[in-house]
DNA sequence: ACTCCTTGCGTATATGGTACGCATTGAGCG
DNA sequence: CGCTCAATGCGTACCATATACGCAAGGAGT
């Protein structure tokens, strides 16, 4: 049997990639496992993951909270399909685009995005890769760079970097706690202007006194995201011209 | 009074900035806050951080689980005592190392040593640094900066750069979970090599057939971690020389 | 109309976080 | 030397949550 490797798999990864058995009659089912992740993923972005619980979503659905056992096979469950369903399908390239770098610049600000629309994809991230929806947007990173002359092993290496990069950066801009009446960036730049003791943190200190917390007027909520993202893709730029000259 | 920002800052931050008052006299305490916080940072490095609860923790404390919250508000503020302090003290450098980027790769690989040795720190950090062991490590971060040209704004971001590479490379590295009689590594590539359809996935598929997920032989663990910085820092590197021209 | 499979859901249990209040104890004071 | 009082330790109880189990309901195919 060549799919026993399945039997160590949770149930949604089964489910997701199609393994799962056809169904054929029965009574007509009220709910369905698209409804139930959408509802969950709903609730998720506008009360946060840790309103997310069986009876409220069940309360939500309409439905008793055990009904939705029936189709999931457990909160873990749930959380794999959501983290499935939620970033919808990635930026489409050519195999081998001739601008690695828009191409690669349009797909990390696109998950950038994915990550503010839902932050608690960050939160729920704790394994590798493994279902088709995430799996499509790592294929779409990798065939990016298809036209470039990086072998295989640092192609991967490129996209997990700015894979990373994508996730910590819209983390840490979603997880700034706005204070009353402030935006989220005066509240943390207002705290670290008193917590940043010049004889303890002198390189903090310094950095709080020529105002790189301080929100500048008319900047894009994505401005640092994007300086940051040239960064990387100068780093990239270097080993390109590297393996173009090996 | 100028510390009334302290009123919306959970209890934690506060006894950690050492705003706590004094106590007195009374009863002698036969738990403290730091037994409580190492005993928590144990508990969470052996067996997860979902095995962390206020149940299990008292009991390995030998105490009534209600003792608890005598020293700690809550599991929220718990949390935070274990952020700060599971980490420990960042490595020293000088106010400007001339040596940027060993300075700089020192930081990034202790760092990433942590985060190997408490692999739910990155599950717990959802908020931006604010305690003083984070700020440690931020402004030590800094400073291995500050013998460069680079402006402070761009000095913190490619400090939170490294950041996010480093959490997320380490995040991922210790999310694999292990087969039975395989290694963590070998049981992600066989399942990739599955999964990766090369109709629906060429890109990817590519990489599997290359073997950039087979295990290499006499390869140490953090070799891909490595490599990743490198190309990072090269991108530093990038931007320094590009300042310091200017 | 009968049958049977699938879905929906009520009940019950275990686990976990924590509010509340009382008992305990030891330092300082009279 | 004993009293006072504050701070500690903790028992009880309550609520939210996940979920095992088994039965009821209802439609598809015969």
């Amino acid at each position: 049997m060549p799919d026993d490797i399945g039997n160590e798999l949770p149930h949604a990864l089964n489910v997701l990639w199609g393994r799962a058995k056809p169904k054929g009659r029965g009574r007509t089912p009220a709910l369905s496992l698209e409804r139930i992740v959408a509802a969950a993923i709903a609730l998720a972005d506008e009360e946060g993951l840790a309103a997310l619980s069986m009876a409220r979503l069940a309360e939500r659905l309409g439905c008793a909270p055990m009904s939705l056992y029936r189709h999931v096979a457990g909160k873990d469950d749930l959380q794999l399909f959501m983290l499935a369903a939620a970033p919808g399908p990635p930026p489409e390239f050519d195999t081998a685009p001739a601008d690695w770098r828009g191409s690669l610049t349009r797909w990390a600000v696109e998950l950038f995005d994915v990550y503010l629309r839902h932050p608690w994809i960050a939160q729920l991230a704790n394994s590798p890769p493994m279902d088709p929806g995430q799996l499509a947007w790592l294929d779409a990173a990798l065939r990016s760079l298809g036209g470039t002359p990086l072998d295989p092993r640092a192609r991967f290496s490129v996209v997990m970097l700015v894979l990373h990069y994508v996730r910590g950066a819209a983390q840490l801009l979603t997880s700034i706690p706005a204070g009353p009446e402030k935006r989220a960036d005066e509240t943390y730049a207002a705290l670290l202007t008193e917590l940043a003791d010049p004889a303890r943190f002198p390189a903090l200190a310094h950095a709080v006194e020529a105002g790189v917390f301080d929100p500048r007027a008319g900047a894009a909520p994505d401005d640092d995201f994007r300086a940051g993202l040239d960064h990387l893709l100068d780093g990239v730029g270097v080993a390109i011209e590297r393996a173009a000259r090996a």
